[in-house]
DNA sequence: GTTATGACACCAC
DNA sequence: AGTGGTGCCATAA
């Protein structure tokens, strides 16, 4: 839509919903891993073509805040699967979901 | 074509 | 560590 290049939103999305509940991914995460050198653009997508299907609150900025005019819902979003925020800040040492790489 | 804005990120103070 | 400026890709006016 709008002309955006859907190919590339979709493998946005598909990323987004890879990240497994109990588990966080940055902006910047999913834009590389579906190809973009812009965590803007997956920002856009989410706010775009996220539905009720979409975990769109397993993602968080690199720093590990939420997004500023969603943290509330998504902090609450995120305890209930067990992500625990220190200060609104999620600790992304711990929740960051890294493809291929062990659980701990 | 230029400017402003945005669910972001990085670097400098 | 918090704040602010700049870069980034894409859209809207």
């Amino acid at each position: 839509m709008r002309g955006m290049d859907m190919e590339l939103a979709y493998r946005m999305l598909d990323q987004v919903a890879a990240v497994p509940a109990g588990q966080v991914a940055t902006y910047g995460d999913i834009a590389a891993r579906a190809g973009s050198p812009s965590p803007r653009l997956a920002g856009r997508v989410l706010s775009e073509l996220s539905d009720e299907t979409t975990p769109w609150h397993r993602i968080v900025r690199a720093d590990g805040t939420p997004t500023a005019h969603l943290r509330d819902e998504q902090l609450a979003r995120l305890r209930s699967e067990g992500v625990l925020a220190n200060n609104g800040r999620v600790d992304l040492r711990r929740y960051r979901y890294q493809p291929g790489r062990a659980e701990r």
